[in-house]
DNA sequence: CGTACGTTTGATCTTTCTCAATAATGGTGG
DNA sequence: CCACCATTATTGAGAAAGATCAAACGTACG
């Protein structure tokens, strides 16, 4: 779960930023000369809230958040999770008010920049902004499959689905073990995430488990048969726009 | 339906890009300057596939088109409404391959643009970079709320609240008539944007206008208490990004 | 060792779906 | 203008998925 020692925390932004294509050396310097400040918070901790008007961009260095949106009635929505070396606040860099609070789930380091810095390297070098529209355009495919999987699936296929993005999401930043994962919120933070209640997900992980799709030990999930539990999800991972080969270990 | 008589195609274009802020006059000559191809479509058209590798950016220059993805047992889920103005292909601008299709509700015109020019414009010209991120998070956020609304509402809010949005939406581009709006789709489609059934939609309807809050005629849609009708679907216009006096004829 | 939080399980209730049939509407060809 | 057809809207009855309520059980942690 703590991934590499990148001491730099900026070394998180710019890993992603290069997903997709390598940047030139001399904007690969300009990222990891930007201005930021570290800050380790605890789980629980808002990184931004609805509303807020934000001055700054965050990069989660290590640790777990989640967006989230809460009803007039009180029951929330889980939107996404942010894995280790998320750039949490792309969002907000070009917004000036915060549709949405993000939340951590677990203790966690995070780098600041100021909202100005990153906008003047997104603006001025087409590398760095080519990086982070594919960014930005990639969380918006996962929020069209999520609202695929709240609207049309039913609750096996929502919770199957989801774990195979965990496991595809995890495995390509290499935070997962092959054929199993930490899952990183608890099943009342599942249900928030996928339109159910926790009641329910219980009943749907042992469901799972029962049928031999996946494993569980405390909060570790290990997919025993992980063909049957793509099928189960209507899982594709087309949306999620990784390589194959950023996943090989899970093509066999 | 019709909007205004612009001979240019790409005005649509450019109005949407000054939503936010007004672009220099030179960047407005570049848009308008931009190589393109118009073409009439038949309603049902598909504008994009899901897989497709597009090689244009398509704006809408009339009619309605809608974002969808099918589920693996034929399932469809509606993931937003396109109206007249939107650019439609700016998802697609700066990845390769399609992760949802795009089909048109009405006959329609469609500007198209070659990829590469319009990138070029992105990318060099910061004040047309800046707005076109912008739009691509104002997507993204309406995408958020419509996870809320499938996840977290029960029926009739789903509706009550998808109504608001097209209410705002029209009414900001000038495409209602104050206390209503006709509504661009089928009871079907509304159930497929909602995850509902379409005989589900019907009685909900039936029970907004039994209870005062929309009358109906055909497909238009009369807001007889607009401000109740926002408290029965949970809407709040902050995730739209809109700014106020886009919509003054609703604040009332 | 006790408290708080998370998980598990059972029983009952509601919302929404499914299936099926009928009615309205718009468009088409004659 | 009219008869016909396809699509959309409407209504009813029964079934099912998932919610709700309530309680017991584990486990981590101060």
């Amino acid at each position: 779960m703590t991934g590499s020692q990148d001491h730099h925390p900026l070394n998180n932004l710019l890993r992603q930023l290069e997903l997709y294509s390598k940047l030139p050396e001399f904007d690969r310097q300009l990222v990891l000369d930007l201005p930021h400040r570290v800050r380790r918070l605890d789980a629980g901790s808002y990184l931004v809230r609805e509303g807020d008007k934000p001055t700054q961009c965050m990069i989660l260095a290590n640790g777990y958040a989640f967006r989230q949106k809460v009803t007039g009635d009180g029951s929330r929505q889980i939107l996404s999770v942010c894995i280790p070396g998320d750039a949490v606040d792309l969002q907000n860099m070009f917004l000036d008010v915060s549709d949405h609070s993000v939340q951590l789930l677990t203790q966690s380091r995070v780098a600041d920049v100021p909202r100005e810095a990153m906008q003047e390297l997104v603006l001025t070098r087409p590398a760095i902004g080519t990086a982070i529209i594919q960014l930005t355009l990639v969380e918006a495919s996962i929020l069209r499959e999520w609202v695929v999987n709240v609207g049309r699936r039913d609750a096996r296929e929502r919770i199957a689905h989801i774990l195979c993005e965990f496991a595809v999401r995890l495995e390509s930043r290499g935070l997962a073990d092959g054929d199993g994962f930490e899952l990183p919120m608890t099943q009342e933070q599942l249900a928030d995430a996928t339109g159910l209640t926790s009641v329910h997900v219980n009943r749907v992980l042992k469901g799972l488990e029962a049928d031999g799709l996946i494993s569980r030990k405390r909060r570790h999930i290990h997919y025993s048969n992980w063909r049957a539990l793509q099928d189960a999800g209507d899982f594709s991972r087309r949306y999620l726009h990784v390589s194959e080969q950023d996943t090989l270990a899970q093509t066999y």
